[in-house]
DNA sequence: TTGAAAGCGCTAACAG
DNA sequence: CTGTTAGCGCTTTCAA
């Protein structure tokens, strides 16, 4: 199939290239007449004409793209998509791109490929990246002069953009809640804890409510590992091993708390009779189990969305204001966590 | 920050822009020699010199890009990525095309917007679609002369590679098994049946093993909604009110069949006690909830995989023959069946 | 109101 | 062994 270019319509129509191109980009607006432009649309219809972005990428430094960059930040984690938290979060930021006439390239990254390479190489309109730490690789990003959004990041630069949500707060909420609830040993169940991490956040919040109330940290109550199920399970029969009486557990995402419950029930066990659990995220799977896992929701959607719309935004106005986004985040109870200050058992 | 060319690594070097393009890309090998390539890699070395890829697309018609398009065949299932299903295959897809220098766009689809346009738009070198029907857009696209595969696809078309199940014999594997474990009344739960559709081949395979055992088709067994968790919910109450005395259901997808279970545990009664449940695809969320749920396993990463390889070996070799790809499907045996033959029951 | 032409960054004949 | 040069398809001054 031949691909019909600027010229043929150009030709078709009896106009100039210039003339085409004013047209379909509606500049000169004014200046061209109707019929023009009528005759010009008819060639393009009739020739199926369809612009080649690469070329006008060429000239415009502008490519309708926007980069999606997931780094994968532990070794293992390859399939960050079966991850509905990431799914989700994928989705909303195409919809929110696809409805302003942008696309996703879509990139993980292995160790050897830098993404400003990607990112210049393609001359990507804007960047979101997902869920990474401060590192060499996104200050070399900040010198492309275009906009960046940084998801459940925590950087302070004035060259990014920021959406996240206050995780030390979720993890003080979730730990509060537990206190409340008339429990004292409670478990912190997490994947690793780096600095400037969303894990280190929660736990952060984790430590302040037993301040708070007068609970002593204990370190024997952490158990840090991998955010995923298969972990979960291990820390639950971990737990068993331990014997440090907890009677309940913050486990900082949904998945790993998932997985925790299952564990427990493997142990012969239940939640939340013997260990009440409370998880991070809300994703559609909290509802799910039996028990329904009591959970900070955060609205995934949201996050992708606004991280869209602020590329989106940035483009148009180039010189705009770094934006730093803190979506709220509630306590979704449901069944996975047992009142100790009633007499009854509520299983 | 100016961007470098392939004119300044050339000035930088002492060559021209030729030499550098050869050096590059590894053209023209034996005749250049050692000392001018050790040169220009210098100079790309010290200019962080990165290539254009819409210049190189322009020219040469290959984006190193492959095109996902997820169409959204149902109302309001914008969040595609939501299901883990499509999520882990597009990170097996991600995966395999990065490893061999390509890059995603994904695009879902809006009723406006053809797919044919955004790959001609973007001189993808190739386009994955996932399940879809037969229609028109995907015969524009097979004009277009780059390698197209198609995944859960039910279309015999020389054009298209395919990928997928065998959906009959898993809805006969999953139905058998039901029979086999002494039940005769077995419902089927699934999202909408379209012709060419991937339920209505599970459908069919139901049937199969149904009057294979000589039990007639009873149209009130059927549940039709949508392929989500409360679509199975609404299905199981419906079950409930409708009391056809149904003592199993085959649920056509695991999603579904999550819901299903939930609202069988919502009516006060309990699986696979009142009713056992078989579903469909082996998601990681069919081992996590309790009961766990017996299901048909399909090889979703793989199913990507070779998507992905399709495509790339297809840009390749140019006239490479059609593929017709059937992976191997099994049953995976948990919790959610009840053997009727026992006496006891084995809740 | 429209057109001619330069040039975005790169590749690949063709010359030398 | 390396350089010159003609485009790829498009946008955009500048001129008419």
């Amino acid at each position: 199939m031949k691909r019909v270019s600027i010229k043929d319509v150009a030709k078709e129509a009896g106009v100039s290239t210039a003339t085409v191109s004013y047209v379909l980009n509606g500049s000169q607006q004014e200046t061209i007449s109707a019929e023009t432009i009528e005759r010009v649309y008819k060639a393009v219809r009739e020739l199926n004409y369809i612009p080649n972005q690469s070329a006008r990428s060429l000239i415009s430094r502008s490519s309708k793209l926007i980069g999606v960059i997931i780094p994968q930040t532990e070794p293992g984690k390859e399939f960050m998509f079966s991850n509905p938290f990431y799914g989700s979060l994928l989705s909303a930021i195409e919809l929110t791109a696809r409805k302003n006439g942008y696309h996703l390239l879509l990139s993980g990254t292995q160790s050897d490929q830098r993404y400003v390479n990607i990112a210049r190489n393609r001359d990507v309109d804007g960047v979101v990246v997902v869920g990474t730490y401060p590192s060499k690789q996104l200050d070399e990003l900040k010198q492309m002069d275009i906009p960046i959004v940084l998801i459940d990041t925590y950087v302070t630069d004035e060259a990014f953009h920021t959406i996240g949500i206050s995780d030390r707060f979720g993890g003080y909420m979730a730990t509060r809640h537990l206190i409340d609830k008339g429990h004292r040993r409670i478990a912190f169940v997490s994947g690793s804890i780096r600095e400037h991490g969303v894990n280190e956040k929660r736990y952060r919040g984790y430590c302040e409510a037993l301040n708070e109330a007068g609970i002593p940290l204990d370190e024997q109550l952490l158990y840090i590992g991998a955010v995923d199920y298969d972990y979960g399970i291990q820390a639950a029969w971990e737990w068993r091993a331990r014997k440090q009486g907890e009677t309940a557990a913050f486990v900082t995402s949904d998945m790993l708390a998932m997985g925790f419950i299952k564990g427990v029930k493997q142990t012969g066990l239940s939640v939340p009779r013997d260990i009440s659990v409370v998880g991070f995220d809300d994703l559609e799977i909290a509802r799910m189990t039996d028990p329904g896992l009591t959970t900070i929701h955060q609205d995934v959607v949201e996050k992708g969305r606004c991280a869209a719309q602020l590329v989106i935004d940035g483009v148009r106005e180039k010189g705009m204001s770094r934006q730093e986004n803190i979506l709220p985040i509630h306590l979704v109870e449901r069944e996975s966590v047992k009142d100790m200050k009633k007499e009854k058992v509520n299983d």
